[in-house]
DNA sequence: CGATATTTTGAAATAATTCAAAGGCAGTGG
DNA sequence: CCACTGCCTTTGAATTATTTCAAAATATCG
């Protein structure tokens, strides 16, 4: 486990305004169900997860809700255009945050171009991951949307996991809800639920649990999610 | 006619690198169809459009096509975060851009804190049209989705319109086919058809040619395409 | 262990796609 | 100037993927 935000890592605490920033920053805990933000809030700190997961979404008038992002540790959130912030943040599982004032992150930006050129790689990375996301329910069936969504977890799971031997047989974690992967994917539970049970028949998944899915057959799951793989990264993840 | 590109407006130019940067712009013209990046391209430099309409999009294995976004004037495009660019870029109109070597733009980004601070907002921007779009493609039906492209071909076209004074019947420019609509949206381009001819029996649009459409009722058009508007704003739109 | 929520499966309904063809428009050459 | 060609757009009918409605199975929690 990570006791540190992705902050510790792009940020160059050799910059006074850098080292300020990183002292400041205050340690917070969620529990399942927490709100981190919630839309329209005016938000004045940016959060830097260190351990958990939680969703960023967001509601339509009639209730409609759309999940943007599943994030996890070494990820930040709370930039935002606008003061008011534009989304919903939710804690999947228990949280660990470091909430740093907004104020003194945009001072210790400034202060310090490498930490802003890192941010800045950060922001783009969030840009092509949610490019991956509209290519996946733009143009996939469902079956291929539930498989690209196993291979993005993979990926993103991936870049924390101890690299002991590679077990042919990966455990994919799956923190949120069957309606979580739905409202995430562009689908109804049902739906999502049906293609799961597709996969397993094929022998390309099966599950211990339903929140424990191992891949049995990497390959023909990349036949179906695969462009590429999805790129691997530390990094932000706003929303 | 706008005859810069944002990176006028939002880099200052007291900074020498910000003026070697600006100094160091190339203005390209394209035509209907010209490429201006494409997938796995080595980019070395960032387009700044000053005039004309492209599109960002992204391709499968089996030719499926999806388009991320459609940018005009005041937008900037080449940021990644690898050297390859993900992408293909195509002009739909005749497009004038500004070249800038990328390596210029970063050494004026990291002199530049209020340059590097205007550009991160841009990013920002980006990620949030994005969210949009997610939200369109993965919970709105076909007429819906037509709906709401609309509002947002309006909120853009709006911020570099003449404010005379303001026509009840409000017109929007396609500068894209239909197949480019659909495949922006995520629907098969008889599905768009249909939706554009819903509205127009509705009579909340209708059309001069294919490529001009007259708003009949913007409320209405917002019962099915609205969060809120879609905000308008100067600026980036990689991707 | 019982109560509640989540997940899976089944059958019917529906939105969107696919296949097919007609209509419209733009450009080219006679 | 008109006719021909090719492309883009619209409309129609049949097919299909996904949703909706309904219920059973499974897991979770006090």
């Amino acid at each position: 486990m990570v006791d540190k935000g992705v902050f510790a890592y792009i940020a160059d605490s050799r910059v006074p305004e850098v080292h300020a920033l990183l002292q400041k920053g205050e340690l917070r805990v969620f529990d399942i169900g927490d709100m981190l933000y919630t839309e329209g809030q005016k938000i004045d700190h940016i959060f830097d997860i260190v351990s958990g997961t939680i969703s960023v979404s967001r509601y339509g008038r009639d209730g409609r809700r759309q999940i943007l992002g599943f994030i996890g540790p070494q990820r930040f959130l709370g930039a935002a255009s606008t003061p008011l912030y534009p989304n919903t943040v939710v804690a999947l599982t228990k949280v660990e945050a470091i909430a740093y004032p907004k104020s003194v992150v945009y001072r210790a930006l400034s202060a310090s171009p490498e930490f802003a050129r890192n941010f800045q790689e950060q922001l783009v990375k969030i840009i092509e991951s949610r490019d991956d996301h509209i290519f996946t329910i733009g143009q996939r069936t469902a079956a291929e949307r539930v498989a690209a969504f196993l291979l993005h977890l993979r990926a993103n799971q991936a870049r924390f996991a101890a690299d002991g031997p590679r077990e042919k047989n990966e455990v994919i974690e799956l923190p949120m809800t069957r309606v979580d992967i739905s409202d995430y994917l562009g689908l109804s539970v049902e739906t999502v639920s049906r293609a799961f049970s597709w996969l397993k028949q094929k022998s390309i998944i099966d599950f211990n649990d339903s929140h424990q899915c191992n891949i049995l057959d990497l390959n023909k799951l990349r036949e179906y999610g695969g462009r590429d793989d999805f790129t691997e990264h530390r990094g932000a993840a706003l929303g």
